[in-house]
DNA sequence: TTGCCCTTCATGCAAACGCATAGACTTGGC
DNA sequence: GCCAAGTCTATGCGTTTGCATGAAGGGCAA
């Protein structure tokens, strides 16, 4: 393998490794209320939509197979945390949106969450390193050249 | 929150984005052969270490919970691609380690695996890039300063 | 319109997971 | 040496996951 090819898998190795580890940290806190982080993270990920969100979009997103993912919306409309309504515009296709509850449980949960992760990153890493992170990440999640808050408002994670 | 704080949100959430975009396209390779990736991991942390590892040990590295992670250790031990000791140091402990029959598959399917990160990672980012996010995933996940080669030759991934 | 194929989401079912806890062993104080 | 507390791994059990597939609607050609 070249030299670079070499360089990718390590630092795709050190991405994998911090993502373990953080998200180890994460889950041990005690942010996430009756929700598990899987959980929580559809929620947080229709907050981020103004929209309704289809389940496909929503299955991008989240790194879940599509009837798992069904099957946690479900429940979770259950619970009332959102609502499915069918789409007018394509009679296969579901609507997904946040209740007024699912909001509010997103943000209490979210709020606490983002503290310990601005923490927990800022701990390790300078500013410059920070953005330089934000800016590959981005770059290798496909959205290239997000800034900050283009995410709609304030990063509510 | 403050700007720093928001900032490291940002980077985390990119690299959370970055993760699950990634996975999914490795994880829809033809790369598998027999095995999920989780189990990849087991086989690949394990060849990473020379000695026989503890399964508490595994478990740091591995994002799984402990009696997940015990119950695949039967399963891969029982398909003949890791061997369970007895620890002679501490009655409690198990070590384990990859047979031949596992180190094979781990090389082989790491081969292919490999390649496709070198591929997806290298055609998104620059040299520098590259180095930056070595450097700063390193760094939280806890081991900074490692170079690209310390973890014993080839990166098998 | 009809027929065919494609897309979207849901369901059956076996496998795998997490939580709580048990069992085995170690460690340290008395 | 012995007991209490702590550590390490395994097991019971209900829940969740993934794979394969089904059911229902959309899109397009004839």
């Amino acid at each position: 393998m070249s030299d670079r090819g070499r360089l990718a898998n390590h630092a795709w190795e050190g991405l994998l490794s911090a993502h373990a580890r953080l998200m180890k940290q994460f889950a041990e806190a005690d942010t996430w209320q009756d929700l598990s982080m899987r959980e929580y993270d559809v929620l947080y990920t229709l907050s981020k939509y103004r929209e309704p969100l289809r389940i496909g979009e929503l299955h991008r997103h989240v790194l879940l197979s599509q009837p798992a993912l069904s099957r946690m919306v479900d429940r979770l409309a259950e619970r009332g945390l959102l609502e499915r309504c069918p789409d007018p515009a394509d009679g296969r296709g579901v609507r997904l949106s946040l209740t007024a509850a699912g909001r509010d449980k997103q943000r209490s949960i979210g709020r606490g969450h983002a503290a310990h992760v601005a923490r927990a990153v800022t701990a390790e890493l300078s500013r410059d390193e920070l953005e330089q992170l934000a800016v590959i990440a981005w770059k290798l999640a496909g959205r290239a050249g997000t800034t900050t808050d283009d995410d709609q408002k304030e990063p509510q994670q």
